[in-house]
DNA sequence: TTTTAAAATGAGAATAATTCCTATTGACAA
DNA sequence: TTGTCAATAGGAATTATTCTCATTTTAAAA
């Protein structure tokens, strides 16, 4: 198989980006990252594309930052943090997600539960350091 | 204190609104709901002091469904139900948030940790209900 | 190979949530 | 009353996202 050729479709370098990336990246960021690679490639696809495997259940979105919805190719329940000095989103694989939770919620709301989301939000190692050099 | 006269800013009322409330509403909904009391309220004004509120901590963000943020007058650490039916956003008062996680995430990163998120995804019971009819 | 239909895409217009700007208003003190 | 300053209305501007439609690509059939 010959991947030198642009054989495979945008969709797929989409796909493979989320998937391979921990940057939780956003619509704008997915577009830049492969745009030197696919010089024609529009935002609308990458736009079409995210919702689209978001909708299968193939990537999740991990909530907004600052208005900008992000992105996770990695499905499995998993903890993230989020920077609200650089806004980068980085895993916890250390936290556990409480999965046993489901049921109870489920019998203390007669609901269905999908998922579940655990963030912790605050300053990240890099940014705080930043912040103590300036201060 | 006369409180039939429209001596209370309304900036109170918006405050009030939303420590009142177990709605979780966006900008708009806030809007909606105060309009009828206060005819020329605009739009700009809401924003604006839910924005100023968030950063003073009087009230936070529980994230945005279906890109349009939702707010909550508590900021106690709790844990809320997200329905993707109705969009409708509530309270799980009964569930544990696990604020011990805090330090252990401090650990972990070497960074800050603010606050932490806990939000369970799915379907309210009324929307299930009503699900089943059509079926 | 050529044909054909369906799916994917590019480009840009349209939409919707949110922010920004400026003149006006209201509260209060001098 | 007048001056000052914060709060607001109203609407323009911005920005992320969605939509539209003409074009291109793909896969399969003839």
């Amino acid at each position: 198989m010959d991947t030198t050729t642009k054989q495979f479709r945008k969709r797929n370098a989409i796909l493979a980006y989320l998937r391979q990336t921990k940057d939780h990246p956003s619509a704008e960021m997915v577009f830049t990252h492969l745009k030197p690679e696919y010089p024609d490639l529009s935002l609308g696809t990458v736009y079409r594309n995210l919702s689209m495997f978001k909708s299968k259940g193939e990537i999740m979105s991990v909530g907004t930052v600052n208005g900008v919805e992000r992105f996770d190719g990695n499905t499995t329940p998993h903890v993230h943090f989020v920077c609200t000095g650089c806004d980068a989103i980085s895993d916890l694989p250390q936290i556990a997600v409480p999965e046993a939770l489901n049921q109870e919620v489920m019998q203390e709301t007669g609901g269905m539960i999908d998922t579940c989301q655990l963030t912790f939000v605050g300053i990240c190692q890099t940014c705080k350091e930043k912040s103590k050099e300036t201060a």
